[in-house]
DNA sequence: TCAATATTTCTATAATACTCGAACTATGGA
DNA sequence: TCCATAGTTCGAGTATTATAGAAATATTGA
């Protein structure tokens, strides 16, 4: 990962708004949420829930669906995952701590056919 | 972890400098480094350096100690893990992904009677 | 096609953050 | 005590970001 993306990341999740928001899908989960979805456990202006979802999209922590009418957003579990990893690479010199974390892992979503 | 305090972290980590020093310190480890040693590696004015070291440890990010005229840094482990769980806490419902990741563990440091 | 719903873009204002020169404080050595 | 070294605080200029009203776009159902 790169230290520019890394910023843009924690940029993106440094707002009381986002933050709340990007933690909502993540409990969510890989399905994700529409945007009324979301709007209706927050009290924010359709325009300013816009914006914020845009910033985190932009950093690349979320990604989006169209569901008929609805959008969907989810989290990118990986970029999540990058991004820890880079703030924890090489921790203690890799000696004490390495590997740090593993990343999140999540079961495969059975194909629907 | 309250949500002001991770918002504060993470805005302290979302920048350019600040999280360039914070990497280095996570490898680094505990014992941490001088303002001077900080300042060798990067191209930053000293008011600016010290900025920064009080914005990320304003954010409980860093802890500092005093030994001699030198001015040791290093990062606060505890938090940093903290963040990152409260990032991912409950993730996917906490069903697929939960315990999501184990946080960092260190060695404990041989006592020197 | 028309109206309703869902979401985004535009635009402006207000607030906050980054940078760095200059002045300041604290520690240790001569 | 006096000076040099290590870091910090202050102040001002510049830049970036948040918010939200109004208008625009896109999709569906009638």
């Amino acid at each position: 990962m790169e230290s520019k993306t890394a910023v843009a990341s924690l940029a993106a999740l440094a707002q009381d708004a986002r933050l709340a928001i990007f933690r909502l899908l993540v409990q969510k989960g890989p399905e994700g949420l529409c945007v009324g979805d979301i709007a209706a456990k927050f009290d924010i202006a359709p325009a300013t829930l816009s914006f914020h979802l845009k910033e985190l999209t932009n950093a690349g922590l979320l990604v989006s669906r169209q569901e008929g009418r609805f959008i969907y957003y989810a989290p990118d579990f990986e970029k999540m995952n990058a991004l820890v990893s880079y703030l924890m690479e090489n921790c203690c010199g890799g000696e004490t701590c390495a590997p740090a974390r593993k990343p999140v892992t999540r079961k495969r979503k059975e194909k629907v056919t």
